[in-house]
DNA sequence: TATTAACACGAAACCGTTTTCGTTACATTT
DNA sequence: AAATGTAACGAAAACGGTTTCGTGTTAATA
């Protein structure tokens, strides 16, 4: 059932020319010394003589031999890989942190998996066993909602047991013992709506998801408290709660004709670009009759029009804190493990969708 | 020099108990049998007794016990993982095309390693050297624009001279020979154009990149000859040649300010929306005064206001068939291999920046 | 009863490394 | 001349599986 099925096919036949990867043992016998001869000379080992070393890396360097990195970590234990896994890889806020991820891994000499669990607990819990199995050295994942909802976190626990590593960013629980990384949810809410508050807004709408997503749940909190302590009352009619991320165009349709609201705080930043798409439509100006600001510093935010106020989530930083704290526990040899949860600051990035 | 540091840090103590993975070696040991029955019995094998087998089976299953990946992956020369290496990771045409392929993958029983070259050559290289060895099975990739603009492939010849299979896609060369999906980019441009040819748009502006950049070449051609079928000349004062897929705002102002175009086509959906914002600002009604079409069928269109009309590139499908053709000379023990080239066609997805 | 076949299991090689612990051969010391 | 030291290298175990090829035991066959 796909559109954009193969339209043409083009065809080149060619024979295989395979000159397969060069072992130690085949350096070994090629310039007939021993295998550990081989592998000493090629890490500098003093125990070996100039003359031989000088050989046998000439030798490999002319052949271009290059250890297995599979050999490796099976001797080590160590795969140099870290497995992260999140809900969705095609959203900005979570590619951005695996971008962290990776610059901070690469630089030092990691490789990283990703696979997305796409919301659904099963694929999160086969997704994490595939990669336990001795592929990863450690964990870096966000829950899938499917995940929140059930509250089964078992999965997590058993790899834990097992002595793996986790670090658990954004979409994070209680219920395991880990180090986590999160943005300060319920802060980055109250600021946004203090801002609109302190702009003159009265009556502001809220559409975030029902509270089993930890990030909601915080920001509903935050946007709850910024009214209550501006004397503001906390009005359910101007809350929507979607059951999930995803994009609900009626409800909020529904939401936007039947509610009366002068600003609008979302969870996200598709949310709030479809809402200001029907303020438009509506004949609102925006922000001079009614103000936005969503969450997610993404392409979305910047480029549409007007342009959103949002609070950034800093995926980048995120994905850097955790890996650091990824690494270094892989890395320690410590008996007593210490968690951490850093929480770092979300930034409002202010732009035309509100007053300034 | 980030923005967003830690804010918070609390701490938690915690005594390790690990309880480390359980081997077949463990196994035997414990059940006084060989190595080698476990391994059969876990396996059924015909060769082993019913009650051995159920016994083994049982102990197997209680302590949850798992076969290690990287020893079967050392024994078989097979390591289930594919390589994926892309420009760019926060980009939504890319990211879509890795959900096609790990879609595909995944139900195969194969991992999806990503690393993003960032568009850069070292990193390409950098990257496919960690991975050829022996950490997968294949790659899948797509052109740095680095090195699409040095035109030094030597990296993926090597690869693919070691045996070890190359599916390319999106950005491709001729330099190489191995598996490629593309969708025709040129087809794609020419029904964009000419779409707005048939609604009377007479000077049809284009926004794309330098020609080093495989895509960007093709959809300039179909551009050129939409034009030169109708009868309308190409004119160059109506084309931007930005220096690479990178915003670049000042001279899309600037391109916008002083050329005569009532219709433009973009090569991606960011110069698309940005350049209707500019549209919008000088006072221009969207479709009526000026139609705008961009390639990528993103969020960014999708809520652009008004919603954008875009050339949409099946990212999904375009990376199912990737690693299809990928798992296949995989898995395959052909003497000879045939390279195929599979071309998808694209669709014009009609939104409301054209119009209808 | 001797031979053979089937059954059930184990020994050992192998995948490509690393690393420990010999073991030579030669030089140095007493 | 005997003892010791050292430089330079190799053998072998180990990592955790798979797989081939025995081998001993029992049951069926001639």
């Amino acid at each position: 059932m796909y559109i954009g099925l193969p339209l043409k096919v083009t065809l080149k036949l060619t024979r295989a020319k395979v000159k397969s990867k060069i072992t130690l043992k085949d350096i070994a016998r090629e310039l007939e010394v021993s295998i550990s001869t081989v592998s000493k000379a090629l890490k500098n080992s003093e125990e070996i003589s100039r003359d031989t070393k000088e050989k046998i890396q000439a030798f490999a360097k002319l052949y271009n031999y290059r250890p297995n990195n599979i050999a490796i970590s099976l001797k080590n234990k160590r795969t140099k890989n870290i497995g992260v896994v999140i809900p969705d890889i095609v959203h900005h806020f979570f590619t951005t942190v695996i971008r962290g991820i990776e610059k901070y891994a690469n630089a030092r000499g990691y490789n990283v998996i990703v696979c997305s669990s796409d919301e659904s607990f099963d694929r999160e819990v086969i997704n994490m066993e595939m990669l336990a199995n001795g592929s990863i050295d450690g964990f870096i994942m966000s829950l899938s909602s499917e995940t929140q909802l059930k509250n089964d976190y078992n999965h997590l626990k058993e790899v834990t047991d097992q002595g793996i590593p986790v670090v658990l960013f954004d979409r994070i629980t209680n219920e395991v013992e880990c180090d986590k990384v999160i943005i300060d949810d319920l802060l980055g809410a109250y600021t946004a709506t203090k801002k609109m508050i302190d702009q003159g807004r009265k009556k502001i709408g809220l559409i975030t998801t029902a509270d089993y997503l930890s990030v909601s749940k915080a920001r509903t909190d935050g946007y709850q408290k910024a009214l209550t302590e501006h004397g503001l009352e906390v009005d359910e009619s101007r809350i929507l709660k979607l059951s999930s991320m995803e994009m609900d165009e009626e409800l909020i349709q529904d939401f936007f004709e039947n509610s009366d609201i002068d600003a609008l705080l979302t969870v996200n930043e598709i949310f709030a670009v479809y809402s200001m798409r029907l303020a438009q439509k509506k004949g609102m100006r925006i922000p001079e009759d009614m103000s936005f600001i969503g969450f997610t510093d993404g392409f979305l935010s910047q480029y549409a029009y007007p342009s959103l106020t949002v609070v950034a989530q800093h995926g980048i930083r995120m994905g850097e804190v955790a890996a650091q704290m990824l690494i270094e526990k892989v890395e320690s040899e410590a008996e007593v493990e210490t968690y951490q949860t850093k929480i770092l600051e979300p930034t409002l990035v202010v732009r035309d969708s509100t007053i300034n």
